[in-house]
DNA sequence: GATTCGATTCTA
DNA sequence: AGAATCGAATCA
């Protein structure tokens, strides 16, 4: 079919931190009715469930919503918030509401996919810095809501060894107390599709 | 009704 | 650069 393989189960199997970190440079594999798109992950950002205000799964909640994110790691996490999807890689054991947002890709394959989806008066580096913005150039919707980043045909595949990882304070979680500065951000060091920091 | 792990389009 | 606007899901 392509070239590209699923990761194994046991790349889902760490530490939420550890995993936030080692998903970057991963790639995202979508095989859509029109075609092959793959990003590769130059941002994420990790979410410690029980302890982490900013975390949905806050103090346990468990809710229609959350509910993944209480099973095995390796679930597809998908929400909406105001008009996007966001994707997000559950993370922790059964039972431990962990999870790992993916907030920016740079594109690797199926660009005119990706420009199609985000509209063609866009420029590239404008297709997938972003969390909603990356759902939207993949053709991810909540449809994937429980599905498994190590099946077809939305995984997640083995990627390039990543130049330099650098931390930094999470976004959008204004209202979360001490968590604010939490560096629980991880990106590429300079590349051009790291979303941009809001504060 | 208020809030949220955003994005786009306007105004300047 | 900043304000205004969009509006799904969830919780008060």
């Amino acid at each position: 079919m392509n070239m590209y393989e699923p990761l194994d189960q046991t790349f889902f199997e760490a530490p939420v931190l550890e995993l936030a970190k080692r998903l970057v440079g991963q790639l995202i594999v979508h095989e859509t009715p029109n075609g092959l798109i793959v990003a590769r992950i130059v941002e994420t950002e990790a979410y410690h469930g029980p302890e982490d205000r900013a975390a949905h799964s806050y103090g346990n909640r468990r809710t229609k919503r959350t509910e993944i994110m209480f099973d095995e790691p390796g679930y597809v996490y998908t929400y909406q918030m105001h008009t996007h999807t966001l994707m997000n890689v559950v993370c922790g054991p059964r039972g431990i509401p962990h999870a790992v947002l993916l907030r920016a890709a740079e594109p690797v394959e199926g660009l005119h996919l990706m420009q199609e989806n985000r509209g063609e008066k866009l420029k590239m580096k404008d297709w997938t810095n972003g969390p909603g913005k990356l759902s939207k150039a993949l053709g991810v919707t909540m449809h994937y809501y429980g599905h498994r980043w190590t099946e077809q045909p939305l995984f997640l595949a083995k990627g390039s060894e990543t130049l330099e990882i650098e931390t930094g304070p999470r976004v959008g979680i204004g209202n979360s107390g001490e968590a604010v500065h939490y560096p629980w951000r991880f990106f590429e060091k300079d590349n051009p599709y790291v979303s941009k920091y809001r504060p």
